[in-house]
DNA sequence: ATAAACCTTAGAGTTATATCCAAGGTCAAT
DNA sequence: ATTGACCTTGGATATAACTCTAAGGTTTAT
């Protein structure tokens, strides 16, 4: 039920460092202490720390994150307007890097289906040259 | 046709520094520059500048866009094979972090949609509790 | 022809996000 | 009761990605 840091850090792949860290900056603390002072995480810290990961992956700051999770544990202070409105907020940052990245992975497609895939040089794919006339891999948002 | 790094900042919204430091780092190297020095950047430059920050935004260091960068410019020294393989590692992290970015927005919505969107506390924010019991915004990954 | 607003380089400084280190306490196994 | 693998704190160091400063050259408008 309760892990130490390092038993944690091993579980999501982080540094017990990294945890420390997450814990100084307001972004997890364990829910409890052994008697010498151990950290003790539960397996709801856990699911914070995933949530935490997840997001930073996919470009959020651990100030954004921060603040999403403060926003889940200190309702109280919060009217249900406020929560809503951040939420839709980040909700739409979301909407716009899942767009972003549909049309980079678009553009690679097209690169990785056209692409042979053989020995010989990548300047004779003739699909990467009609790229470059289309302004090359980076004109997809036109 | 062609702007000054002033004009190529400003449109995409960085600053002229960030421009020089891509430069150095070899991201971005305008196409041309005039007589007394100045850099001139051409269309094609403005587009490689929105795939870098668009990569950016979506999670991908600068060392990681490099990459993709020199790999349509450095074609000649590539085998097809070569160009295939890594574009391909590059959609299949694509596709991981689109899939992380959905998770993140259902358990959003899920927030929103409930949320009455009122003034009074979040607290009593039924959905919310429910959530909470259910490991909270973080479980979305179980 | 001079002021304002650009631009140049080289190098120092900043911020976010860790990561490492030193000195020491705790715990399980021998 | 001691070894080895954990853990603690505080503070220094590292890396990526900028951001700024100094000293000066260029361009455009008045």
């Amino acid at each position: 039920m309760d892990y130490q840091i390092g038993a944690l850090a091993k579980r999501l792949g982080v540094s017990a460092d990294t945890l420390r860290f997450y814990e100084k900056n307001g972004l997890l603390a364990p829910s409890k202490r052994s008697e010498s002072g151990y950290r003790l995480y539960s397996d709801k810290d856990q699911q914070t720390l995933s949530f935490i990961l997840r997001a930073k992956s996919v470009g959020f700051s651990l100030a954004e994150i921060k603040e999403l999770i403060s926003l889940d544990q200190n309702k109280v202070d919060f009217a249900c307007g406020d929560v809503k409105e951040l939420v839709d907020l980040k909700r739409a940052q979301i909407q716009t890097k899942i767009s972003e990245l549909q049309a980079f992975e678009r553009s690679l497609k097209v690169l990785s289906d056209a692409c042979c895939g053989g020995d010989e040089s990548a300047l004779n794919c003739s699909i990467l040259q009609t790229l470059e006339d289309d302004g090359g891999l980076y004109g997809i948002s036109k």
